[in-house]
DNA sequence: AAATACGCCAACCGCGTGCGC
DNA sequence: AGCGCACGCGGTTGGCGTATT
């Protein structure tokens, strides 16, 4: 017994979209706003088509501004930087790429970054180097060096219970865990005992101290400091840091992702900078 | 020239989550 | 508190164009 279906299915068009829809549903969207209800614009819009696909090519392909074509190789830089830090957290990588979509992001990775990136390198591979993908020696580029027995690891379906990610109005990024050991964590995800949560904040506008400087703050990766502002993206070609975040460690987290073995490490970290350094890594 | 393989990208699918009732 | 609806996201698929055999 599956969920019901957005739409009915017999009676929506599927399959590109003509020019003539595209017209449609700017106009519409040019008049009217998206309403905010997807599953109604369609029929108000005159087009037979699912709430879910008018979205989704008005988001990917319509809205104005949107950038297709060639990435840039600063763009290159920050997708990997921040795909070493978040992993395949597109949404949250578009955001610091203006007029890049979640999607053109997720495909130009699939197809030629994460070959490109592949290549960069030479192959160092041994498949069983994988079992914890970061040597010790590999992690001072990417932040303070953090002992082993520092490094926590836990199931990636674990990572979302424990690390749920929020991003507020503010622009600020929250992780909030249970504030349990993640080894301890119940496996039925119950395990949200607010007493002694945690915050784990992300502020992607950086110029907030008060966001910056408590000992509940932290952040992926490399530190970055309270006096410069602008988004993650701006912060990473400021520091200029593929290099920084480690061509290796994005290699293998690519190799190991891309491995389909479930007993691999599959990715990643997080630390914070004021507290005992953490990494986390899920599997 | 035809058949096959490969690459790319738009679109679809289903799940998790937020929100209103 | 529980339920249902709608949205947003990430993974996957389908189809088209190009390259190779």
């Amino acid at each position: 017994m599956g969920r019901a279906p957005c739409c009915d299915k017999a009676n929506v068009k599927r399959g590109p979209w003509s020019p003539e829809e595209d017209d449609k549903l700017k106009e519409y969207i040019h008049k009217n706003g998206t309403g905010g209800n997807w599953i109604s614009l369609p029929q108000k819009a005159g087009l037979k088509r699912c709430g879910k696909s008018c979205r989704l090519r008005w988001l990917n392909y319509l809205r104005p501004n949107i950038r297709h074509g060639e990435f840039s190789d600063d763009e290159d830089k920050i997708i990997c930087s921040l795909y070493a830090n978040i992993g395949s957290r597109w949404s949250i990588i578009a955001a610091q790429l203006p007029g890049r979509t979640d999607n053109d992001i997720k495909n130009y990775w699939n197809t030629k970054l994460k070959k490109k990136l592949m290549g960069l390198l030479p192959n160092s591979s041994s498949h069983h180097q994988r079992k914890l993908p970061f040597h010790h020696h590999q992690l001072t580029n990417y932040g303070p060096m953090i002992p082993s027995d520092q490094i926590t690891m836990i199931p990636s379906s674990a990572m979302q219970q424990h690390y749920q990610h929020q991003v507020k109005e503010d622009g600020v990024l929250v992780f909030r865990t249970g504030g349990t050991e993640p080894s301890c964590s119940s496996s039925d995800g119950s395990s949200n005992n607010n007493n002694n949560a945690e915050q784990l904040q992300i502020s992607s506008s950086f110029h907030d101290q008060q966001q910056q400087g408590t000992a509940a703050d932290g952040h992926y990766g490399t530190s970055f400091s309270n006096d410069q502002s602008g988004t993650w993206s701006d912060q990473i070609m400021r520091n200029n840091s593929l290099e920084e975040y480690g061509l290796e460690e994005i290699r293998q987290l690519v190799s190991a992702s891309s491995s389909g073995n479930n007993n691999d490490t599959n990715s990643l970290l997080l630390f914070d900078d004021n507290r005992t350094e953490e990494r986390l890594m899920f599997y």
